[in-house]
DNA sequence: GCAGTTTTTGTCATATTTTGGCATAAAATG
DNA sequence: CATTTTATGCCAAAATATGACAAAAACTGC
């Protein structure tokens, strides 16, 4: 599982290293070395191949004219890019997400069990703030199961 | 079960003796020697790993796009990092936990059952003062089942 | 209170992880 | 097709974590 909240450096070329625990992850229990990477709310939303095949597979069974699929297509595969990690542990972000997340020194690599988030340092200081507020309002969220 | 409060000095790289009345019942009763350390108001609170994993089991069930249920794992998950008792005893606290609580000298252990907390000394003293008052209010809380 | 045991802490060496730099390869542009 | 831009591979420095050993402190039974 992805846990736990890592502070890494990106390069002036978009090349930053994932951080160990998480490569653990995905060479242990998804056996993989290549990461989907896309757009979500402010930040980039980081799936293990398997699992995003997995997300693909439902995806097809949505009713492929409504507007709602079209849309959150356009945005989820749209913007979902394949990276692979290479020897030193790292991946290229592709520019086009760099640019629209404006991630260039700081990131905030987010575990969320099955996949990962990273941010710029920036963005993920006030969204966790407003996460930390939506926390304090759903803790008991797991109560009903 | 983990009762009791101990005092330990963390060391400038991060490490930290975990009491020894705290390893017995880890690796007796829960039959592990890693832990789960997450932040939780103005302290790191400790699961046995196995004892998380049900928690994570409950959570892996929820709508996994809804908003709250994201900001739920974000700070949850997000700041949960596993940690492996070495033969001395001891764990690394990530240095991104230590900087966010300034645990930097002496820390309170505070055992509470199935988990434990880490406060440091200063925000121990500050909050076990006003959780006294808490207790003198709420003494009858247990009257009721 | 004392000797032996266990627990906690300090230190150093080693291993791992992260970062930076540079040369080459690939892709995009005009 | 040449030029520019961007991505990749590789090596090495810096930062960080881990392992092993030993000193110091605290606890135990007598």
């Amino acid at each position: 599982m992805f846990r736990g909240q890592f502070v890494h450096l990106i390069s002036k070329t978009g090349r930053v290293s994932i951080p160990s625990k998480f490569r653990e992850n995905l060479k242990g229990a998804h056996k993989t070395s290549k990461v989907i990477i896309t757009l979500f709310e402010n930040c980039l939303s980081c799936y293990p191949l398997p699992e995003w095949e997995k997300l693909e597979k439902r995806i097809l069974k949505l009713p492929r004219f409504k507007k709602n699929t079209v849309d959150f297509e356009r945005h989820l595969i749209g913007n979902a890019n394949e990276c692979e990690i290479d020897t030193e542990g790292r991946i290229n972000i592709p520019q086009i997400l760099r640019k629209d997340l404006g991630l260039n020194k700081n990131l905030i690599f987010v575990g969320l069990l099955t996949r990962f988030e990273i941010w710029s340092e920036k963005s993920w200081n006030v969204n966790s703030k407003n996460s930390f507020k939506n926390f304090q309002r759903s803790r008991d969220v797991l109560d009903g199961i």
